[in-house]
DNA sequence: TGCTCGTCAAGAGCGGTGCTCTCGTTTCTT
DNA sequence: AAGAAACGAGAGCACCGCTCTTGACGAGCA
């Protein structure tokens, strides 16, 4: 009975998927700013106006390109690490870097959209938040992986106790796992994207050529002072 | 002689002030993005096309307010940095950490700006590159003295040698410190300014609010982990 | 003193943008 | 078959960066 209403949505949910695909090719080859409702209409040999019973605005555009971009950028951080064997912490830490760092530098405007200076007057809408933390996610799991099969030292101190109210959204991703080692792990995080963010960004322009192993380098002594033995 | 023709410029130093001034006020309150010629013109009761005589372009003006912004981090750093005993190399490292932290804070947009995604079709210009430098000066002269007064360990290994060329930028920065000393320096760098980024594009919304101790305690990590004591 | 010439603000205009509204047409539902 | 919903096209609004021309003003020179 729905066959000829999902013919209608079929064509409309083509229509959309090919909207986005433009978008995104516009994306990558001018960047946020540069994305324009009008040309991607016009490549799709359709008026601006039409676009408009595809998407209400061109942040809500914006905002399907980004749910896509977390989605793309976990996907591929899931999919290194858990090709590495289990109870190789460091192994999977390191894919997991490699990969976040090769897809950035493959899609710079995606990873920009998503980690890059929020675009102004943009307001992130809540169903993006599930997407987002995919990476971190993955990034979790190999420290609580870790820390309950005792290869993370326990730390000498507990760290700062006023902290304790901060680490409750990390303690939901890392049960178990005590505030100490936690805040490493933020620390080995924040290490993590302030690299990929410099690289991506053009900081290291004339600076650094060999990237990749000066990278491997980085997350290397990362992972040692977060306790990751090897 | 020049009288006359220093009042004429002084006018025009002038008014290219009160461009940049409402130019950056803009900026502050709608981003990069926002920076509209006509807004400025129209809140200086100008025409558009006026301001074409003190910026051929939206681009060098942006240009200036970049550079605007270089050298009010780097002052802010430098003066944070030089308000300290010069032997306590932890607490210059932690105060240049909050100086960053601190202005990045106040001036998201600028700092987004010289930090952050790169304003897309946007090209430097290469006098740019001597203000840009100021900060990562200042924390090399904390590392490069730390060394020089034997604060800092010997580490142990001297890195991946395939690196040595990549180093050569930094070893200007800090003569006579050994490779892996800078390789560290450049961790903790990295380090700083991912959280910092962290912080200012919102990662950290609804996850940490008692930023400014979590900042510290990071930086104080990354101090230990250079080799910096206390 | 009068003239010339460079500097300047103003205005009109071009092509572009996001977005809204209306108007026929098509397609699905009942 | 009739009504409702979805759709594409078009015109139009206010804005943008940028260019070109025009006329006024003031400093330097004869």
């Amino acid at each position: 009975m729905t066959a000829s209403r999902t013919a209608r949505e079929r064509v409309r949910a083509e229509l959309t998927r090919e909207i986005t695909g433009i978008a995104r090719r516009q994306l990558a080859t001018e960047g946020a700013g540069g994305l324009s409702l009008r040309a991607v209409a016009r490549e799709m040999g359709m008026v601006s106006s039409a676009i408009y019973r595809y998407f209400p605005s061109r942040d809500h555009l914006l905002t399907a390109l980004i749910v896509d971009g977390y989605n793309a950028l976990g996907e591929a951080v899931e999919q290194a690490e858990s090709a590495c064997p289990r109870h190789d912490f460091a192994g999977r830490w390191l894919a997991a870097c490699h990969a976040v760092r090769e897809w950035a530098v493959a899609h710079p405007h995606e990873y920009a959209l998503i980690y890059g200076s929020p675009v102004p007057g943009y307001q992130a809408p809540q169903d993006t938040i599930a997407a987002r933390v995919r990476d971190v996610a993955a990034y979790s799991r190999i420290v609580c992986d870790a820390w309950g099969s005792g290869a993370i030292a326990p730390p000498a101190n507990e760290g700062p106790e006023e902290l304790q109210p901060d680490a409750g959204s990390f303690r939901e991703l890392m049960p178990g796992v005590p505030d100490a080692v936690i805040w490493q792990a933020v620390a080995a995080w924040t290490a993590l994207y302030g690299w990929v963010n410099f690289e991506v960004f053009g900081q290291f322009n004339n600076v650094i050529e060999n990237r990749r192993t000066a990278f491997e380098h980085a997350m290397r002594h990362a992972a040692a002072t977060l306790g990751l033995a090897q």
